[in-house]
DNA sequence: GATGAATGAGCCTTCATTCAT
DNA sequence: AATGAATGAAGGCTCATTCAT
């Protein structure tokens, strides 16, 4: 009798290792279609062989192409929120400033079409922008202008802070979204790991410039000297 | 029978500005629709109920929903062309170069749908995206890398100059395109006359910091300090 | 000018005809088909085809197959309605009674598949059951059982007259609806004009038995002798 | 060994048992979601849910919905198709055929889906109703006829005999059939015992009134006298 | 030129049925 | 025998486009 429990557990496991490659074929497969094609723009059936499944199949793990569509948005926003969090309440040291921006660039890496379907979302002003609005992107901006009214930049024409702030969601979701305009002017790939490890240097650079009071340093009297010479690049 | 003639005439003249009316107000139309739905998203009905004529009579002015597609496209690009073959071959000087910032920003304001456009087009690697990348993106890409390039910044990284300049893509085109991302983030209207001359001002400091060769000043020794204070502000 | 208006005048009668037309032929085929196979029987191509219209033809008329199968069973019922009403408020007499027997028999002829439609209604308790019952069955039968109820009557077992009303929807409705089984097993059609009249002399012959106060004669003996011999028959 | 084999017998009878209990299930589940719905409308899910069952299991006792729908009609038909041939061959009494009407009814009772079935048959001229009209319904009709050319009937007006005859259909399988029309307009249930008791004694005087000659009473001289005063209801 | 009616193609979704365990 | 996963075949409805007036 032992021998069906375990079996049963075995077909189970097996079964559920399954269900759970498939979803994640079907949520890369919708993934990369919504980015590509927009919500609107997008078959099911194009997703559905995308992900080498029938198109029911899909309908199993998913009511609906919205419910998927959401699911892909929420794969990809989740884990953010959650890095966000962290550093919200982390020591605010330089060392995790960078922290945050090379984690959040290794995510959008892990799932370029990420970028893209925010931009969607922002540019047809879609339901979930509110949310990702509000949940994701407030926070974080209104973090960065907090730490620019701080000492260092006091002083400084404040009215230009959310346009500075707007500046890191430009270099990391933007150079993510607009990747394939800049492979076809520039004949780079943008996504490049070289490319990667360039744009985020920028936005660390900017940092650094920008936020100078996180680093220890106090005696720092050029707040945004932004980008130093070569020898500085680690 | 000159008379008639000449009823003709104002005839053709009235109908000529009817047509030439109608045909603006389909085109504004479908400027939003397409920015906000996307070429697949967007309904022809939906074009011909918000330009206020029947879907019939808009075949009449465009036969199809992709040549009209085309033609808003094709509207706000042009005079962006014209604009940046003008400052290639023009003196290369500061104040040309502020006033092609300017005049950009101007053009992207008149029709505050063409940057979102240009984003779907990007971000969907839509059929126009090789034409928008090569004719137009390219040429003002290479020419900011080429100034980098000059003595000013001579000695710099030159890996980041493209990122560099990409920058200053995000912070004009983009700043439209995600206008709704940040009006809903940060509580504020991006595209409010005054937000635009902020954003405006903020290129224009980047250009002076990063491009200072354009201005006779030879003195400048902190090539990158590119957001100096207040009291600079003009 | 007047020609204008006149030429507008009759585009508008012809459109105004043709739609009439392709209104009819969709509602009957419409009916047929529901009549025949259900509401989730039918196939909204079924109906197209045998209306000779594309199925968006189709949806240009009726925004959905519920709100066509509500088209139906409204055209069906309406006459009905009114018929009933006129009734109640008019002289109680026999030979209203009888008019009112004949009207709605021929109203079944001319609506052959409108029967089925109640009967399949009733049996799958279809959501317009309860407005049918209510509002159409309820107030006729209760006027048949107020009927039997006066003087003719009195005495005699008051726990059978629902009974005995229903005997009246069975024998009209139920005569249609039931046709294709009555034409196989008797190899008649029930929906001769010949077999039409044999159905209606029943339903009078029953009334004149069951209500038999409604006509004047006040010697009628036997008030349940519902069919008389042969020679009494007109 | 013996007892392996009684095991296994124990085991079967088990299985066996559990076997027909689930089909019993089945039955039941697929004889109400059919009546309600129709064979078209019903969803071989649904039925599945409504037994308890797998969907697939359902599968392993019946290979497809039609074949169900066989089985369901077959199953109601069967015993009456043998207590018609019982009648048929049996004395023609006046108790007898009380005792068919009795029997017929209790059937109904036991299987109140099966007279909706029957008339969805009917009106939608399902591919069984040349079967169930030829099978059942015409050797019913035709002996009734027969019966009221008797004797007793002679000379009265045959072209009424076949509707009179359908009048027995009508009485029993459509008040089941319409019973929820019924109920919703009288607000009584049609199915109660004393509803269902009403409704044979109707059918059952119809037959004393209609039949007389089956009962020895031949000094009966108003055939059609068909229901008497409140004391001659038992 | 303008318009209401009409249409072929296609899309999202569901359903009966089968497969694999 | 029983079940969850998978699938081919529609089915209801919409859309871009054309027709006829």
């Amino acid at each position: 009798m032992p021998d069906l429990k375990e079996e049963h557990g075995t077909r189970q496991a097996a079964q559920a290792e399954r269900t759970a490659f498939t979803e994640k074929r079907v949520l890369d497969a919708a993934a990369g279609t919504f980015a590509r094609r927009g919500l609107a723009g997008t078959r099911v059936r194009e997703i559905a062989e995308a992900a080498d499944v029938n198109v029911a199949t899909l309908y199993n793990y998913y009511p609906s192409k919205d419910a998927l569509y959401e699911a892909v948005l929420e794969r990809g926003l989740r884990p953010l929120t959650e890095k966000l969090a962290e550093f919200a309440v982390g020591s605010r040291e330089l060392e995790s400033a960078h922290q945050v921006v090379r984690e959040v660039m290794q995510h959008l890496v892990k799932y370029p079409n990420f970028s893209k379907l925010i931009y969607l979302e922002a540019i047809s002003e879609g339901e979930f922008l509110p949310t990702l609005a509000r949940k994701w992107f407030r926070p974080l901006l209104e973090q960065v202008i907090g730490e620019l009214k701080t000492d260092a930049m006091a002083g400084f024409d404040e009215s230009l802070f959310p346009a500075i702030a707007t500046i890191f969601v430009h270099l990391s979701f933007g150079h993510f979204a607009l990747a394939p305009l800049f492979k076809e002017s520039l004949d780079i790939d943008p996504l490049s790991e070289a490319n990667i490890e360039s744009q985020t240097r920028m936005i660390e650079l900017l940092i650094n410039q920008m936020l100078p009071h996180l680093s220890g340093a106090g005696e720092q009297t050029n707040p945004f000297n932004i980008i130093s010479t070569k020898q500085t690049n680690p």
